[in-house]
RNA sequence: GGUGCCAUAGCUCAGUUGGUAGAGCAACGGACUGAAAAUCCGUGUGUCCCUAGUUCGAUUCUUGGUGGCACCA
């Protein structure tokens, strides 16, 4: 098989607020492209103002995959993302040289590029369990038993870490086996080539932009979109920059404009741990958003095949 | 105009019986493999308002300013 028919993931990554919705559309419709959305967050429905998700008009201009279409219910990880979106593409290739993939979510992104070690699926009732345990008798115990059942792993994690304590114990009274089996921290063979453009601008220019999008948002009716979704307030979906800050204003537990600077402290943190994972990195090839022609030029001139 | 109180980190403030200072929040750095916009870890960044004294040594005590607040006119 020649490099040639194997088709090209660019993926257009960046932090929050860089401008990677706009130039993704630019890229895609010069490639013929459709888009691939990478973002644990514009997968939800309903939540299309606090996530930035493409507008009506722009999903008019080129076809977009993982926008809105689970619920705010619905159980998702990394790793469905990766089988989810591996099955997608596999499709797509079939009728496009080229497919976008634009979003922030590091590691789905990894997933993709990467691979994730195949680890089993938590139970269901299991995870209730622990969690039962964690409220009840705090990390302590559960450390103890992770300490016995995968001594390797127990050196190795943040024990601080509760979430990462409690789920490496859970694969182990599932399988039987320790986590750190299930880790190999290997790299998967892709059946297309991966071109990583990042996004990049100056702090003050990105914190500014932030600041902007978010007096937008507010703009256009972000505390309503999160009244309507206040009563899931306790789900993961919803643990999301932007509704979390707002549900403590409907709480009563602060005033509108403390949580509005909230939202955009946050997201400017977020952003910021976008970027210290980004970072290190050393496929991505780093533009500004403005330099649209030369991003073009770099997939035409000997990158896309 | 008079009297009193205050002036220390980006903000709110501790503190030093005289040996150049520390909390919270903010800010910044880092980790990261099935909940990741999550979760966790680390770091003090300072003309202690200015000036002149006393002193081996002043952010601390004294003098005189400047600014703020309160009360009295």
């Amino acid at each position: 098989m020649t490099k040639a028919s194997k088709g090209s993931l660019v993926i257009l990554l960046g932090p929050t607020g860089v401008g990677k919705t706009e130039l993704s559309l630019k890229i895609a419709e010069k490639l013929g492209s459709p888009i691939l959305s990478c973002d644990s967050r514009q997968l939800y429905k309903n939540l299309t103002i606090g996530t930035a998700a493409p507008t009506r008009e722009q999903l008019e201009r080129v076809k977009h995959y993982f926008i809105g279409t689970l619920e705010l219910t619905d159980y998702y990880s990394a790793s469905k993302y990766e089988e989810d979106a591996l099955q997608l593409l596999a499709l797509l290739f079939h009728d496009h040289q080229s497919v976008v993939m634009t979003g922030g979510s590091m590691m789905y992104i990894d997933a993709i590029a990467k691979g994730i070690d195949e680890i089993p699926t938590v139970d269901e009732q299991l995870r209730k369990d622990l969690q039962e345990l964690y409220q009840k008798e705090g990390l302590d115990p559960i450390r103890e038993q992770l300490r016995l059942l995968d001594p390797e792993f127990y050196n190795f994690v943040d024990l601080k870490n509760h979430k990462r304590v409690i789920h490496a114990l859970e694969v182990c009274l599932m399988t039987g086996k320790t986590y750190s089996s299930f880790r190999t921290n290997s790299k998967k063979e892709r059946p297309f080539n991966i071109i990583k453009i990042g996004l990049k601008r100056d702090r003050e220019e990105l914190y500014e932009r932030i600041n902007l999008r978010v007096d937008q948002m507010m703009q256009d009716g972000l505390l309503e979109e999160a009244r309507k979704v206040y009563h899931f307030r306790h789900l993961n979906s919803l643990n999301t920059v932007g509704y979390k800050e707002l549900f403590n204003y409907l709480d009563d537990s602060c005033d509108l404009d403390f949580a509005i600077e909230k939202i955009k402290q946050n997201t400017r943190i977020y952003s910021r741990k976008q970027m210290a994972w980004f970072k290190r990195d050393e496929e991505i090839k780093w533009f500004h958003p403005d330099q649209e022609e030369e991003i073009i030029d770099y997939l035409l001139k000997g990158h896309l095949s």
